[in-house]
DNA sequence: CTTCTTATGTTGACACTGACAACATAAAGG
DNA sequence: CCTTTATGTTGTCAGTGTCAACATAAGAAG
């Protein structure tokens, strides 16, 4: 649904989800301005609006973007016949790091919490769906023995909110910076921390 | 250092500061205007330049000030002698999540992406003693079993990754709702899963 | 092909913002 | 008292997001 090939200048609404992450990558998301946007797509100021009614909706729309992504890459590992139980979560856990690490400016928008305050519908959905997948993961590992001993509704948090503040840690540069994270650990490493591939 | 008590308005600074922080509760860092804030503290609109040279100098001062607060609640259990070493880990990682759940504006601001890339020498200085506090309690958890068997350079962002995360998921309106959170975990439980309190 | 409709882009405007410079006044210190 | 410094004000500027009115291209219908 994401191809409307014909329009006057190729298909901006694509280019501009593109451009503004790559600006993002670059400046940060405060720097972020649909003008200069426009400007540099070679398209009138306001031309924008016809693909994004607000600023909120274009990154709303870059975040349901990555986060489909990122359920595709970390789902890849649901149901991999090869690992255990304990192994899958702890793969899917490293891949979500991991492709935090491969793209930092995605992974900041999707933790600014300006965004989620003015979340939209398809965004939610697309959240709903990662914590799907992930909550059937966890359950088929808990029963493996993976912290059996905790109440369920303190494994969820602990697996998301563990994952995504490692994968903000590395990706900030004043955190990892100032908390001398000099040499960047093995994603492996610390995926090994918060699920142990063993039982 | 913080007090010039005297001055026209009263103490700008710090009601900027404190207006701020109100704000940013109700409305998030986007909608901060220093405009606004000038506005409702009485003051014409480039009052408060005297005190903050931008926008950005103001939020790096509320990081700044939030980090010291934190350092401050966190450090009281560092040296506690009631507990063992890994109790006092455990317990520093439940006090900052519970901290940022008391102050969830402060923490919004503090790992807000765009403040970590306009940090001041202030900012980067409070987040250094807040790293050697942690740093030091980890050394001696993990000679008492704290993951021994992991490499010490992943330890490090796996505890303040994991607190900062899990914090972040439970003050983030968007995640916590749509992860279906719906009964918030006792921040204990959390901890524990962190930092196993037993040997 | 012609005509109608819709999708897309443009122009112009508005209120608002952060920032700066020039000026004004209060406070403090000699 | 006078001078200096800290603090606040007014005026201005370029830049921003958003909206409404207009223009044009694309596609469908006849």
């Amino acid at each position: 649904m994401n191809d409307k090939a014909a329009y006057h200048h190729g298909n901006l609404r694509k280019a501009l989800l593109e451009e503004a992450v790559t600006t993002i990558e670059a400046q940060g998301v405060e720097a972020l301005s649909m003008r200069q946007l426009a400007a540099s797509l070679g398209v009138s100021h306001a031309a924008p609006r016809r693909h994004f009614e607000s600023k909120g909706d274009l990154l709303s729309a870059i975040v349901t973007d990555a986060y489909t992504e990122l359920t595709e890459a970390v789902f890849a590992h649901a149901d991999d016949p090869a690992l255990s139980r304990l192994e899958r979560l702890n793969a899917m856990s490293r891949t979500a790091i991991d492709w935090a690490l491969a793209n930092r400016a995605k992974f900041q928008v999707m933790t600014n919490p300006d965004v989620s305050r003015f979340a939209d519908e398809a965004l939610k959905a697309a959240l709903a769906d990662f914590s799907a997948v992930l909550a059937k993961a966890i359950t088929e590992a808990r029963s493996d023995g993976f912290h059996d001993d905790a109440p369920m509704e303190a494994l969820f948090p602990f697996l998301i909110g563990s994952t995504v503040g490692i994968a903000k840690l590395l990706t900030d540069p004043l955190m990892a910076g100032a908390l001398n994270i000099a040499k960047e650990p093995q994603t492996g490493d610390l995926a090994d921390l918060i699920v142990s591939p063993e039982e």
